[in-house]
RNA sequence: GGAGGCGUCGCAUAGUGGUCUAGUGCGCACGCUUGGAAAGCGUGUGAACCGAAAGGUUCCGAGAGUUCGAAUCUCUCCGCCUCCGCCA
C-alpha cells in the first residue's frame, strides 16, 4: 500500500506507475472519494465532540436537568447514525482502490509488457562445452537413481518428486552453505566489500519459519493473490506459504522498530508449496515446477534510506553463492509488465541449464520500499522520534530443486556421471556421482 | 479434545457504567543537586487520523451489541497461560 498523501501530491507518478504495470485502478476516483472521507470524517468528528460535551454535564446534573440534557442527546445521536452509515461506505470503497494500486517502479526498472522486456544486466560464468549431448537433468536423474517423478506421480500427483541418495546429501550441502556463509559476520563483510558496497555488515538471523499462516497476514504481505496460486484449507482459514518470505515478512508486523536496532536480516528455510495453477502443460517433466520444494530465502528490514543498497548486498550474496558452485548465470533487471504489484525493484538471477540450451530464473530479489511494511503496520522510530515505514528486502537465496538442477546439469560428464561441485565435496564426502552399481 | 483463568500506554500493575482527556511503579529523557557519579527531588514520557495552528477525534486483543454515556455489561472471534487427555 502506497500513503494516500504521496499519491494525492503525486498523482501523475502513480497513474503512470499503474499504466506501466498494467494494473487498472482508477486514481482519479481514488482521489475524491479520499476527499468524500475526510469530510464525513470532519463531521462525525465535531458530533462526536459535541457529544463528549454532553455526556460531562449529564454526569454532574441532577433530577429534571438531567433528563433534559438525556433526551437531547438521544436527537443528537439519532442524527448521527446517517453519517455513520454513510462514512463506512465511503472507507469501503476508498480500502478496496487503496489495495489496488500498485508499488512504484524504480527509475532504472526498463517499461515492458511481459518478460521479453527483461533487461540483463551482467552475466558471469562459462557456459560449459561438452564434446558429447548434454542430458536434460530428468534424464540424468532417472539414469542415476536421483530423481523419482513416476512413483511420486502415483503417491502424490504431478508435480511431485523423490530425491533420492547423493541429491538428497546435496540438498542439505546446499543449506548448509548458505547458512554457514550468510550468518558470518566475517563473510557478509567480504561479500560487501567485493561488490564495493558501503553496508553494514551485520550477519543474518537462521529462521525456520512456520509454513501454514493466516489467510489475513498473507494478505497484508501482498501475496495472497492470486488465491488459485495457494494452497487454502477453509476449515482453519489457513494458507500454505509459496516462499519462507510469507511468514519472514511479518516478523515484525505492528511493531515500532528502534532505527539502531536495524538493519535486521533473517535466513530461513523452509518447504514452499505452489499450486501452479495457470502453468497447465508448462515445464511439466523433470522437478524445475513443482508443488512443493525447498527454499533458503533471505529477508531483511532497513532503514529507507538503505533499501536500494540493502537489495545490491542481496543480489551479491546470490551470486557469491553461485560462483561459489562455479555455475554461470545473468543478472535481469525485470521489466514493470513482469515485476509483481509490491515490487519497486526486482531483479532476478537466471542460471544456464546445458540440458535444457537455456538460461532459466533460479533466484528472484524483490525490493518492496515501505509498501509491505504499510500493510503489515512495521514502522521505524529515528532518534529525533520520528516514526516511518521500515523498508523490506525478500531474494531467494537458494531455491534448492532448481540449483540443484543447474549443478546437475552444467556438472555432468561423458560417462553420465555428475561431479560434485568443489564446495559441497566436504558435505556430500564424494567427488563423483554415479550409477550406482 | 475436556475444564478453568487471562488479554489495559516499552515492562509490571490499578481500574466492575459518567470526575478515565486511563492512575501508580519500573524503565527512559531532560533539569536541579554534585568535583564527578549514584541516590534524592522536579518535569516530561504511546500511536493513528483531520487541521496552517489552536485544537479535535479515535485506540484499553479484534469485531458486533446494550446504553444518553463502555476499559468496565452482553455476544462472537483471536491470542496467551494452567490442569487433564492425546501425541512427533
Amino acid at each position: 500500500m502506497l500513503d494516500i498523501h504521496f499519491i494525492r501530491e503525486n498523482a501523475d507518478i502513480v497513474k503512470e506507475a499503474a499504466r506501466k504495470k498494467g494494473v487498472e485502478v482508477d486514481i482519479d476516483r481514488l482521489l475524491v472519494v479520499y476527499e468524500e472521507r475526510k469530510k464525513l470524517e470532519q463531521e462525525l468528528e465535531s458530533r462526536r465532540a459535541e457529544q463528549n460535551r454532553a455526556s460531562k454535564t449529564i454526569a454532574l446534573a441532577k433530577g429534571a436537568e438531567r433528563d433534559k440534557h438525556i433526551e437531547a442527546m438521544q436527537h443528537l445521536k439519532a442524527g448521527m447514525a446517517e453519517s455513520e452509515e454513510k462514512y463506512k461506505k465511503v472507507m469501503e470503497e476508498w480500502e478496496k482502490l487503496m489495495l489496488a494500486v500498485p508499488n512504484i517502479p524504480s527509475p532504472d526498472t526498463p517499461e515492458g509488457p511481459d518478460e521479453s522486456g527483461n533487461k540483463v544486466l551482467r552475466q558471469w560464468g562459462e557456459k560449459p562445452a561438452f564434446p558429447f549431448a548434454a542430458k536434460a537433468h530428468w534424464d540424468l536423474g532417472k539414469d542415476l537413481g536421483l530423481i523419482d517423478t513416476e512413483k511420486a506421480g502415483e503417491i502424490s500427483g504431478a508435480r511431485f518428486s523423490y530425491l533420492l541418495g547423493d541429491l538428497a546429501l546435496m540438498q542439505f550441502a546446499l543449506i548448509d552453505l548458505v547458512m554457514k556463509t550468510i550468518t558470518s559476520r566475517d563473510m557478509v563483510a567480504r561479500i560487501a566489500e567485493k561488490a564495493g558496497l558501503a553496508v553494514d555488515t551485520k550477519p543474518f538471523i537462521p529462521v525456520i519459519p512456520p509454513v501454514m499462516m493466516r489467510a489475513d497476514v498473507m494478505g497484508r504481505m501482498a501475496r495472497l493473490h492470486p488465491i488459485d496460486e495457494r494452497y487454502y484449507f477453509e476449515k482453519d482459514d489457513l494458507v500454505l506459504v509459496g516462499s519462507a518470505e510469507h511468514t519472514l515478512g511479518p516478523l515484525h508486523m505492528n511493531e515500532i522498530i528502534e532505527e539502531a536496532k536495524l538493519p535486521i536480516r533473517y535466513v530461513g528455510y523452509s518447504t514452499a508449496f505452489r499450486r501452479e495453477a495457470g502453468a497447465a502443460g508448462k515445464d511439466t517433466r523433470g522437478i524445475l515446477r513443482q508443488h512443493q520444494f525447498d527454499k533458503v530465502e533471505m529477508e531483511t528490514f532497513v532503514r529507507p534510506e538503505d533499501g536500494y543498497r540493502e537489495q545490491d548486498l542481496l543480489v551479491a550474496i546470490q551470486e557469491h553463492l553461485m560462483q561459489a558452485l562455479t555455475l554461470p548465470y545473468e543478472v535481469v533487471i525485470v521489466c514493470t509488465g513482469d515485476m509483481s504489484k509490491p515490487d519497486q525493484r526486482q531483479i532476478d538471477i537466471n542460471t544456464w541449464m546445458p540440458g535444457q540450451g537455456v538460461y532459466r530464473e533460479t533466484h528472484s530479489s524483490d525490493y518492496m520500499g515501505g509498501f509491505q511494511a504499510r500493510r503489515l503496520n512495521t514502522r521505524v522510530k529515528n532518534a529525533a522520534g520520528e516514526i516511518t515505514h521500515v523498508h523490506m528486502n525478500d531474494a531467494t537465496a537458494f531455491a534448492v530443486g532448481r540449483t540443484l538442477i543447474a549443478i546437475m546439469e552444467n556438472y555432468q560428464q561423458e560417462d553420465g556421471s555428475i561431479r560434485v561441485p568443489d564446495v559441497l565435496v566436504p558435505y556430500v564426502g564424494k567427488e563423483i556421482i554415479r550409477r550406482p552399481a
